[in-house]
DNA sequence: TTTCACCTATCTATCAGTAGGTAGATAATT
DNA sequence: AATTATCTACCTACTGATAGATAGGTGAAA
């Protein structure tokens, strides 16, 4: 997590909230840290973002961004790499031992400001529509089986994700890969 | 949320914590916020527990006699019933639009001193541990289906269940009982 | 007479945010 | 081409608010 030379502050302070977000909590941060991290003053970040709420949106707004690129990427390809990718999100996350932004800020939620709380309803609902979506194509091609409607399902593996990272702090770390194996283990077809 | 005048006001301040952290987070509450909310200076707090990391692990403390608690009355009864009085937690929680204490503290974990931490080992470890033991009866008994290893399936669901009350505050309220009745009929033995 | 459960008053640290200044790059005008 | 004006991306210095925590005092109960 190092200043890129071919990046812009702008990017690099929005990398930075980023990494702090959702190592610490959006009101663990404070501008003193990314002023610590990047070399420049905390004064200096208002410049590029008014509030601490505006590098909030910013933020998640990035996200969104590679969210959309991701899927862009993965169009053409089966339902499950279109699903390992989605994973590969949390994986890195993981690796990290980070949590997710959403549920990062899911728990920060009544404390933020409005602008934030719309943005973060924005990349909840885009990341529930992108899995239903592959969960739905991958029933359609018997790629994948399970019972429940697509959205349903969608709902309990994206659960399984988001909190995992979060107890896997707790319990052991290997857990991430445990549960992300079983689910995938779980949506192949019985050949029986 | 209220006084009750049976009440410590020592119990009293932990219940607000508790509350606090549950909606908030650990960083976002203060112990003004208690002070305002029982009616006692903030330096009587620090009387009742020294430090704000006392409080916190008094808090996760009361998390950990409830679930004993709970989990005790339960005893004799009914894998199923066991599973439920597991959800009802969850249910109470999701009614106030709060999300669940290890969730919270989860995600604040880097920021919060080494005894917080521990005790929400204990607990997490905890809830983990019975989740299983229900399964594995379950299972035993013909009243559960499942095909992976109880502790993987309780990882799978603990997961729903934190991860949804985050989630459903950024989706729809109504997500969380859809979940839950999900997770109960996909546990159903096929009759088949 | 000691303990309990509070109080007032205060401390230091840190927070997000603002005012106003400046060096250097870029653009506009002469 | 030379000069002037404006813009960009920082800086120093500061503000008011709030944080957790501490010292020392008080009245009532044991």
């Amino acid at each position: 997590m190092q200043k890129n030379s071919l990046m812009t502050t702008r990017d690099t302070i929005i990398q930075v909230a980023d990494h702090l977000i959702r190592d610490k909590g959006f009101n663990a941060f404070s501008f003193k840290d990314i002023s610590i991290a990047i070399g420049i003053k905390t004064a200096s970040i208002h410049y590029h973002f008014p509030t601490k709420t505006d590098l909030g949106i910013a933020t998640i707004k990035g996200h969104i961004e590679r969210l959309e690129a991701l899927k862009a990427e993965l169009e053409n390809k089966s339902p499950l790499t279109k699903l390992e990718g989605f994973f590969s999100i949390y994986s890195a996350v993981k690796s990290e031992n980070k949590v997710c932004i959403v549920g990062s800020l899911a728990t920060d939620l009544h404390t933020v400001e409005e602008g934030i709380q719309k943005e973060l309803k924005v990349l909840a609902e885009k990341i529930l529509e992108w899995v239903t979506e592959i969960l739905e194509e991958g029933k359609a091609k018997n790629a994948f089986a399970f019972q429940v409607a697509p959205r349903t399902k969608a709902l309990l593996i994206i659960t399984n994700m988001l909190a995992i990272v979060q107890l896997s702090r707790l319990t052991k770390a290997d857990d991430f890969t445990l549960l992300k194996e079983t689910i995938i283990q779980e949506l192949k077809p019985k050949t029986e």
